[in-house]
DNA sequence: GAGTGGTCTAGACCACTAG
DNA sequence: TAGTGGTCTAGACCACTCC
């Protein structure tokens, strides 16, 4: 028995065959495919509500299921939102992405910060900034807020590692929602220390802020990317 | 009778009853709501997943569903990836937004924007740069490829209105999905001068692609924001 | 094991598109 | 008006959480 439900089946097989042109513009209808996959009407609008999801097909109401452009499925593969998701720790494929810890240390929060994470302004925080290399080149510069209270026991053995590894295995504790704020900024004097780059050159910050899955924000970050090196793609309707 | 369909207007009702506190930390369970509104589970099921995408709830099979902390809540209303969608035309509330037509040409693409609107190299394009002002202060710089046997029939007259008023009204031709990348530039001469701003400041780029709803590509854009006017906020899981 | 969300069915009916 | 996608029901059963 698959443990995957019955209209993620459906829709992985309706979107292979749409890959190998099995279908030319439009899916047959739905009580149509409903017979092929032995299946009620409900579940094959489940399964193409995905694929709409996805960016591969597109229902017109009282016309039919319409197949995407090559084009636009193309496109829509390009949508990396979900790859910021936990930017700090995601590693590409095959990629060598490592951390130098430039300093770590244990201060009470500005106001700014106490405002972002929900806590008081004597709870201590770490104050984390880390310089992140991709094959030996400086990418990003982050600067990482965390609540003591919330997320016990860094050390920079799990600073070198990966924070996100630490909170989610060690402490057991289930990662949430997060908030992001995407922008240009001039670069500053670290920006060009620790990124390599141009006094002119600008940067490209993500700020965030991070949940846990019981909703207790636990992380305040800004990233400084260099300008070269990140960007974000988005596919939308 | 109303119009919507009953899932979003139970959906509506739930999010006003969250935001009045009338559930605290958990909705009651799916078969006491299809009991409270007099409909089955799925529909409830529907109307919550709705709620879920909206940010405001979130369901944990087997344990019940949750509602997401005031914090969270408020931050997933910070998102404006929607508002960056028609970014080109959308005018704020209330907010003055005005265009001023930098230069207005017909040419042949270049090989890229041939590549990207899917035209030949002798199809013609405008090439129309704007410059945009909210409340009299220049915020954008629009460099907008269109195809001429796309969207044909574009006067001034269309750039200083709307030119998606144009497509939808006059040509009633629908737009349909866009593709987006953001980033961070260094900005140029043009920038300097049209967005007064600093030759060292940089700039937010949004570089897009956007589709008819059949399919065609009909705008090749790069919008350069002035840095401190323009950033994007996504709310992810 | 009790409780709760998720999936699925078969069929009725509604809402929209297009000729 | 015919064809097609969307909503809805009532109830069965599955999958997961927590005690």
């Amino acid at each position: 028995m698959a443990a995957k439900p019955k209209y993620l089946t459906i829709a992985n097989q309706l979107e292979q065959d749409i890959l190998i042109h099995k279908y030319q513009k439009q899916l047959p209808h739905l009580d149509q495919l409903a017979l092929i996959y032995q299946t009620s009407k409900v579940t094959i609008v489940k399964a193409l509500s995905f694929l709409q999801y996805k960016g591969i097909i597109k229902t017109v109401r009282g016309h039919g299921t319409i197949i995407l452009t090559a084009t636009e499925i193309e496109l829509a593969k390009k949508d990396n939102a979900n790859e910021h998701v936990g930017f700090t720790e995601r590693i590409k494929n095959s990629e060598f992405l490592t951390s130098n810890i430039i300093s770590f240390d244990l201060r009470e929060p500005t106001e700014k910060e106490a405002a972002f994470l929900k806590i008081g302004k004597s709870e201590q925080v770490y104050d984390i900034i880390r310089q992140r290399l991709l094959n030996d080149f400086p990418v990003r510069l982050e600067y990482t807020i965390m609540p003591v209270k919330v997320i016990p026991g860094i050390t920079k053995a799990v600073l070198e590692k990966s924070i996100y590894g630490y909170i989610e295995n060690t402490l057991q504790l289930k990662v949430g929602r997060a908030n992001r704020t995407f922008r240009a900024d001039k670069s500053d004097a670290y920006d060009q220390l620790y990124l390599k780059c141009a006094k002119t050159d600008p940067v490209f910050e993500v700020e965030q802020v991070c949940f846990l899955s019981s909703g207790l924000p636990f992380e305040y970050s800004q990233t400084r990317n260099r300008y070269d090196q990140g960007e974000l793609t988005l596919n939308q309707v």
